[in-house]
RNA sequence: GGAAGUUUAGCUCAGCUGGGAGAGCAUCUGCCUUACAAGCAGAGGGUCAUAGGUUCGAUCCCUAUAACUUCCACCA
């Protein structure tokens, strides 16, 4: 029997069916195949503790877009899967559940706690994966990794060692950012800065041994417990007989001294700066060219130390406020200003960070970044947009340290060991950790505490997932990957760490071609986000609309690199376009009944080429050069601007025109012609359902296999999947059927125009007249009849060379080499009529305004090329006959 | 302070290398025409932010200005 379709595409029914299948049939799977050319994409991991959001959807839709098209277009396509274990997120929220149940992180101790941490990876690992899959997003499953695993572990220890012994890695007492709620250092790339409504202290030191003071101002006045002096520009002349001299520090009695240095700026305030050494990236500096103490004022948890006096053990706020009140008690304090300015914070917590000065590992990148940078200025690595570039070398032209360690527990534990007696450090990796110290052959060896940054491990991402270090085919086969898709929002934390690890540990880019898309805001333009509930769950969208009609939404109406804004309304609309394509698909289908024993397919091979119609060669002339456009775009990354263009071939060219023209002839008896039709419908369908499929992987499947089975054609293998993507041909190009029938169209358009301006009800079939001089014209019309006639609501079609038996009031209209008329005179309202003409009128001279201004100018004639002369040329004789046709029929109403 | 992006129909946005302004939604009119009312046919609606410049010709290239957005830096 054959399969009969609903009448409405309900994706419910059939998108965990297909994945299945997909699955099951192993179509997501790739090996190497030196047969094939490979082309590869290694997936962002998403972060264990994530759920699928728009940014996810946009971001996966578009690499199973190009997955997808890539593999039928024979290449040998992997999508490299795999999740990130994203070390402070993750410890987060271990954190805070373990705080809901009363317990710890110190309490349960190292061990238990990353036992946790593992089964909280089994619980929600998952969960995301299993939300891609609901995307249609056609990954290699076998190949899933993590981040933690056992192949990334060792290519994160090769790295680490082999770095530490070039003199790349090394660990130092520097300034870092310390986040005191998640209690670990970040790098710089982990800061964000918000702008905050605060004040400016101004405040002042006793000089000692004068009655002077020093006035100064500060945003955070509890930092001058650490101050270690007082700095002045060495050429102010205002305070040049102070330096050298030394000033009080109120409640720590401390006597620092007042040293010149240019860092400070005259103009600004008074011209005077507290150095505090231990908190501040810029006194820090100052504080090594004088040799200044550093005093840590801090504890990890922002609380002050035992430095800070009578405030230790308080936190760094209240201490704030605590010692504005005595200086203002003690006259120190002069004033206070309102000042808003920019705070560094957290990108995990948002909480306010403190730099501090603390022993961390760092990665050199001075030398690391040089053939990074080379290579997206020579375009070994393309950015799209190119505007991304900019971004890119804003960063590495001010690189700096990159702090790699981090003060977690869930992680990649940094592999150097401490000799408890000699403090040697050796730098090893599991396997061959020592034993005894190299150096004084002790044995109390401990291992460092701290794990690395997360971004450490995802920087070797598109290389440690394909085996490296190991020496693996897979490795050699599909490395470097083709293309990196993600968004601009994560270049300098991944993008950029990739690209020199790339070059620094394989040899080679990472991947050729990074394409960046844009942020899915709502409907407002915010940004989704948790706390201002405005996020939309892909998933719920799937549930409502299906994946087809979410991965279109986010792929039409948006310009590659900008952020997009989320509709309802435009996922409706794609879930109508989806229905479309269902309802095309089932009339083919319904007409196809009775036809199963001929020979429909395969599509390029159709003997009987002269039953084919001219509307049958306009359409696969257009099929054949949206291939061609769409196959291009595709190639240049163009997703939205070909969806766009399958949509409007599918539903105006195929849909509204082309079977509203073969309606006529399925109808019909002559079998030929039957057969001619059904075989481009047939034909036209499959292209585009092919071109559809990577947008629209379900539908198009499902619609895919039903013909195939309605064909007789059942094949267990089948699938869209392994269809072959269409090819350009030329023999498919048929320029004249393809005028003729556009020519048919306007009169068809021109015809339904008149009509409906007055008011004919489409019941009411009046005799179409067809007049033009033209020979080629008549035959096309007279050749076109069988389809034109209906679609023009004419009950008889009339071809002719001159008026002939056409009354003198016949409604007109016009179109190239051609006039229409339309004898229902006794319908007409004549006032109507005259103006639509004159209305027609207004319009052709117009044009012909253009046209003449264009041609009479020599510069245009001179300099124009002749293509586009001849064009013009072209139009003037088109606009001057129309015209003429025009002034003949007003002159006739007139009467 | 530095840089980038945006500014096109009532709304949201396309418009790839300069050569007669487009889509979806919304609005108006008429249609339950045997694939689809999640549909069909028609219509209205835009000095393409502003001012200059280059060009035979500019929504597109150049310069300046304005508004909005974002990134980077961070003067205590």
């Amino acid at each position: 029997m054959q399969k009969e379709l609903a009448k409405n595409y309900d994706p419910k029914d059939i998108e965990d069916r297909l994945y299945e299948k997909w699955i099951k049939k192993g179509y997501f799977h790739a090996e190497p195949d030196s047969g094939k050319k490979p082309f590869t994409i290694v997936i962002p991991p998403p972060n264990i503790t994530g759920q699928l959001h728009m940014g996810h959807a946009l971001d996966n839709t578009m690499q199973d877009i190009l997955v997808r098209f890539k593999r039928m277009q024979g290449y040998n396509a992997l999508w490299q899967p795999g999740t990130d274990h994203a070390s402070i997120a993750t410890e987060a929220k271990i954190v805070e559940k373990l705080k809901q149940e009363g317990t710890s992180k110190e309490e349960l101790g190292r061990e238990e706690f990353l036992k946790r941490a593992w089964a909280w990876k089994e619980e929600y690992g998952g969960r995301i994966v299993s939300q891609l899959k609901k995307l249609g997003s056609s990954c290699d499953w076998e190949r899933e990794r993590f981040t933690m695993d056992e192949g990334c572990s060792k290519a994160v220890e090769e790295v680490f060692c082999k770095m530490h012994r070039k003199g790349l890695i090394y660990k130092g007492s520097r300034i870092i950012n310390w986040c005191p709620v998640c209690e670990t250092s970040i790098s710089d790339a982990e800061v964000e800065y918000e702008e905050q409504a605060g004040h400016f202290w101004h405040i002042k030191y006793p000089v000692v041994g004068t009655d002077e003071f020093l006035e100064f101002a500060t945003t955070r006045p509890e930092t001058m417990l650490g101050d270690t002096a007082v700095a002045v520009h060495p050429d102010d002349e205002r305070y040049a007989h102070l330096v050298g001299k030394t000033v009080r520090v109120p409640f720590v009695n401390r006597e620092i001294p007042v040293v010149a240095d240019s860092y400070v700026e005259k103009d600004f305030g008074t011209g005077v700066v507290k150095i505090t050494p231990a908190h501040d990236p810029n006194d820090f500096e100052v504080g090594k060219r004088h040799n200044l103490p550093e005093i840590n004022i801090m504890n990890d948890d922002a609380t002050i130390n035992e430095n800070g006096g009578k405030f230790a053990g308080m936190d760094r706020y209240k201490v704030r406020k605590q010692i504005v009140e005595e200086l203002k008690e003690m006259g120190l304090l002069v004033r206070v200003e309102d000042y808003s300015h920019n705070v560094g914070t957290c990108y995990r917590c948002h909480t306010t960070v403190e730099p501090l000065i603390k022993q961390q590992w760092f990665v050199r990148m001075n030398e690391l970044i040089k053939p990074a940078v080379e290579a997206v200025k020579n375009k070994e690595i393309q950015l799209i947009p190119e505007r991304m570039e900019k971004i890119y070398y804003n960063w590495t032209d001010n690189i700096k340290d990159w702090c790699i360690s981090r003060q977690l527990w869930w992680g990649h534990r940094i592999p150097a060991y401490y000799c408890g007696d000699c403090g040697e450090i050796t730098v090893a990796k599991k396997a061959e950790a020592p034993n005894v110290c190299p150096k004084c052959g002790g044995v109390h060896l401990k291992q460092d505490e701290d794990t690395l940054d997360t971004w450490f491990s995802s920087a070797l991402w598109p290389f440690s997932t394909l085996g490296w270090p190991e020496k693996t085919k897979d490795l050699e086969y599909f490395y470097p990957t083709s293309v990196l898709v993600t968004g601009y929002d994560i270049i300098f934390f991944w993008v950029i760490r990739m690209i020199f690890s790339g070059y620094e540990h394989t040899g080679k880019k990472p991947f050729d071609t990074v394409l960046f898309h844009g942020l899915v805001r709502d409907s407002l333009g915010r940004k989704m986000s948790k706390s201002l509930g405005n996020g939309i769950d892909p998933l719920e969208v799937i549930d409502k609309y299906g994946a087809d009609a979410l991965r279109f939404t986010l792929i039409t109406g948006n310009a590659p690199g900008n952020d997009m804004r989320f509709y309802w309304e435009r996922v409706e609309a794609s879930r109508n376009f989806a229905n479309k394509v269902w309802n095309a698909s089932r009339f083919i289908l319904m007409n196809m009944a009775g036809m199963r024993e001929q020979n429909l397919d395969p599509a390029e091979k159709f003997v009987e080429k002269d039953a084919l119609t001219s509307a049958d060669r306009w359409i696969l002339s257009k099929a054949n050069k949206l291939v061609s456009e769409v196959t291009d775009n595709l190639e240049h990354y163009e997703m939205g601007i070909a969806a766009q263009k399958i949509y409007d071939f599918i539903w105006e060219e195929f849909c509204d025109w082309y079977i509203e023209m073969v309606k006529p002839r399925l109808y019909g008896d002559n079998a030929a012609s039957k057969k001619a039709a059904m075989w481009t419908l047939r034909t036209v369908l499959s292209i585009s359902l092919r071109l559809l499929h990577p947008y629209m992987p379900f539908v198009t499947e499902e619609i895919f296999c039903t013909l195939k089975e309605a064909e007789g054609m059942i094949d267990e293998e089948q699938s869209i999947m392994v269809s072959v993507w269409p090819k350009y041909l030329e023999e498919g190009d048929f320029a004249q059927e393809e005028e003729a029938v556009e020519r048919m169209k306007d009169a068809v358009k021109a015809i339904r125009n008149v009509r409906t301006q007055m008011n004919v009800p489409p019941s009411r079939k009046a005799t179409v007249y067809i007049v033009s001089d033209s020979e080629k014209v008549r035959d096309i019309f007279t050749a076109g009849q069988v389809f034109f006639a209906p679609l023009a609501y004419a009950g008889e079609v009339k071809v002719q060379s001159d008026k002939t038996g056409i009354a003198d009031d016949a409604v007109s209209a016009v179109i190239h080499q051609a006039a229409i008329y339309i004898p229902f005179a006794d319908l007409v309202d004549i006032e109507k009529e005259i103006k639509r003409l004159e209305k027609e009128k207004e319009r052709l001279s117009g044009e012909l305004k253009r046209v003449n201004g264009m041609l009479a100018n020599p510069n245009f004639v001179n300099k124009a090329p002749e293509a586009k002369l001849a064009e013009e040329k072209e139009k003037l004789k088109k606009y001057t006959d129309m015209m003429a046709q025009v002034d003949q029929q007003l002159g006739h109403l007139m009467k």
